[in-house]
DNA sequence: CGCTACGTTGAGTGGCATCAAGCGCGGTGG
DNA sequence: CCACCGCGCTTGATGCCACTCAACGTAGCG
């Protein structure tokens, strides 16, 4: 079908992930990019933001992770099928196709992808923990100053932020299917922070206007984002 | 240091993991088993309960995940140094030490462990997302339903169930921090629960009364544990 | 026997949801 | 060109789910 890409026998990493792209498609926001069936394909995220979305029957929706570029979007439903998560797009996205032979021997993980992918679900397991202290303990004004933390974290490390100014496409109802409120609440809390000096979000794009008093306000400490980003940077 | 066991190129299963237990040590409940600090040994939960333990500063606790007899403690911290997690007796544990060198060479995971742990990561990625949608879009009710719902899938998968019941070991408090409710709350819903014939719940323990109704009232889809469950068994 | 942890219950409060209306904007088609 | 519409955002009014505070009963335990 397609072509196997050899590996020669290096570690595979982040960005070496880039060279195994065989094709790319572009997406519209708010279509689906990944059902839970796991097809021939691994599909990198290469411009945009997308989102792991899972739907309760009655039309409730929660976001359970935010894919930024350079991320997989379905390496866990490659391990673990049959898991009602589907992957969405939030903004205009470019997923670039990569032949699930370059990672995966059958059903094994070759033996130079382990280390990324074990990093790599590491890593989605060390956020996931972070957003359930969010949505468990902290009040909606700290779980928004959180995630605005974090992201300035995560773009930053990939070199996506403008300043203390980053984009990033979804709308406050995303914004409020991430952080289990409503859009209602989600516009009314991002204009206390305006109003308290923290955070500006307009037109789909953030501005740190205070950092440190901004992650004072989310109790925010990176350490637990450094640690599984540096490893295998 | 201590001998390193060999695997005889044998898959490492979850049973299997008893058979690299060197030591065992007993816990008292309400103490710290694993600090985040990775040592010579892993640690499998033997008997008990514990609970991947959050603390924010000013008191507030959250556990992201509740760790059954089988799992492993701090696998994750192994891969993901640095965390602030730590883990907690919710009852009285046994644990078993492994030595570091059974399941790492170094830094890297020993081939014959790699599908284990890669299986063992995603099935906390996918319990984890799941409780984010709990905390983020269902009711204190839902909720509760939908943790025991998984708690009985997840003991009678290890044969710890007893007809509809179990024992759980865990106080009100502890379902609270769960729950990302408190410990008043908590006993309000558990009443509401008995009173429609759902669940009791007294003396740590759980009584399932009206599984169907249960699964109803949660909107309780089984299949993700499954997959992650049966794979390695 | 006091102490501490756990659980229950009541009264009062508040954070966030719900419902509803209105605005601005970009796209689309007549 | 403009009417129209859908979508995203904002704002106000109202209500409820769950928190807070507080008191008390109970059981296990040193």
């Amino acid at each position: 079908m397609h072509t196997v890409v050899p590996l020669q026998r290096a570690t595979l990493t982040q960005t070496g992930l880039r060279t195994l792209v065989m094709r790319e498609r572009s997406f519209a926001a708010r279509k689906t990019l990944v059902d839970q069936a796991r097809g021939e394909h691994l599909h990198l995220l290469v411009s945009g933001l997308a989102g792991r979305c899972h739907l309760l029957s009655d039309g409730r929706r929660q976001i359970t992770g935010l894919i930024l570029p350079g991320e997989l979007c379905d390496l866990g439903a490659q391990v673990r099928p049959q898991v009602s998560a589907s992957v969405v797009a939030l903004s205009h996205c470019v997923l670039g196709e990569i032949p699930r032979s370059a990672v995966f021997e059958s059903d094994r993980v070759r033996p130079a992808c382990t280390q990324f992918v074990i990093a790599e679900l590491a890593r989605e397991t060390t956020v996931t923990a972070e957003w359930l202290v969010s949505l468990g303990r902290r009040s909606a004004y700290e779980r928004m100053a959180h995630l605005f933390c974090e992201l300035w974290t995560r773009l930053h490390a990939i070199g996506m932020t403008d300043g203390m100014s980053f984009d990033l496409g979804m709308t406050q109802v995303d914004l409020a299917d991430v952080l289990g409120m409503t859009s209602v609440h989600v516009s009314r809390v991002l204009k206390m922070l305006s109003k308290d000096g923290l955070l500006k979000f307009s037109a789909r794009r953030a501005t740190i206007l205070d950092h440190d008093a901004l992650c004072r306000a989310a109790a925010y400490e990176p350490a637990y984002l450094q640690a599984g980003l540096m490893q295998f940077a």
